[in-house]
DNA sequence: TTGAAAACGGAGTGGCCAGTCCGTATCGTC
DNA sequence: GACGATACGGACTGGCCACTCCGTTTTCAA
């Protein structure tokens, strides 16, 4: 239980600049990218990055946890849209476009042996909640197909990204959407 | 031009040994496992490793190299069933749950900046001919959807492996297959 | 069988990188 | 404006890891 006072102001710009140049950094260079790398594209030294993320693993937690609250937060804009279909895949679309380098980060992660922590859960769990609607209600309305659940769509999205990756091309996003309708939909004519 | 005479049993034993380990540890801790986990998982010394591969990433290359051939192979294997929409989608199937966590290698490379070399070029080339027939020969069968290339196939076929790497569930791999398919085929009814 | 060529093993080396430490600069409060 | 608290920068350290080197072992051809 750290009283945290709120963050003097330079500290809490530094803190931004950080995590902004890591996201670009890590994208551009991958995640072996080095620390002083980070901090040098945040006009900042080694040892501000590390005041405010003890350890690499926590600075890479972090631009996760940033990422999936801000895909959250999408997730929960699109189920406002007056059409289940087209908000669900509207929805599926943008972040697939939008993440194409950058979702691998939960990959790196992952393959780093990170095991999600307390902090991670909640925003996991929201995510998942968000989705859930959004695929739930498209289902509802027949938009999309029955037997695939929330996890299911969060594998794609992943494998969506990846896929872009490959190419900048539109058509493996096109194929898996389609791949998602349901039968009686309109998509694949 | 070296005049490569044929290598000493023990060296091309060791070799293949190498390469065994290498798959294994890589796939199971990551790329960024030491070259030294993997001489003592092949039961051999570091400097055997670096005289079959002067660096970790001609190791990583090797890797990938195998697993490209093997795949074509397979491709070409698979373009003998007699029907075309099946040939396409048990290979597209059988690669995808044969690679889960391998595929990841090709990643691995490309992120760490490794261009592709000479020695790669003709292997994805042959990958790319033996996919390509798979592909256009389901489509004039009109089993897979008219407008989807190669590359396409390609990128698909990393991101699946990516979602499956999510879940070991088979729904994924499904939706995708189902996208391919072409409008009036059998598949998702 | 023998000896020269080919391989092997693994201790050693150099470089890089995560993380620390402390003298200096900036902030914010009175 | 002045002082304590907070944050900053970057030289430094320790450890790890790719790669080298050479004395020893294995292969194989004659």
């Amino acid at each position: 239980m750290t009283a945290d006072r709120p963050l003097r102001a330079d500290a809490q710009r530094n803190r931004a600049r950080v995590l902004d140049a890591a996201e670009r950094v890590f994208a551009e260079r991958g995640t072996a990218a080095s620390t002083e790398e980070v901090a040098r594209a945040a006009g900042v030294g080694v040892g501000t990055v590390f005041r405010h993320f003890p350890t690499k693993e926590a600075l890479l937690r972090a631009l996760v946890l940033a990422r999936l609250t801000r895909i959250a937060a999408e997730a929960r804009a699109y189920a406002a849209a007056p059409d289940p279909g087209a908000a669900f895949f509207d929805f599926f679309a943008a972040t697939v476009r939008g993440s194409a380098s950058k979702l691998e980060l939960l990959d790196a992660l992952a393959e780093s042996g990170v095991h999600p922590d307390e902090t991670a859960a909640p925003v996991a769990a929201e995510l998942t909640e968000a989705v859930a609607a959004l695929l739930h209600r498209a289902q509802r309305a027949a938009a999309v197909r029955a037997d695939v659940g929330v996890d299911d769509v969060v594998a794609l999205l992943a494998g969506a990204s990846r896929a872009r990756r490959h190419t900048p091309d539109e058509r493996p996003l096109t194929v898996i959407l389609d791949g998602l309708r349901a039968p009686g939909a309109p998509g694949t004519p």
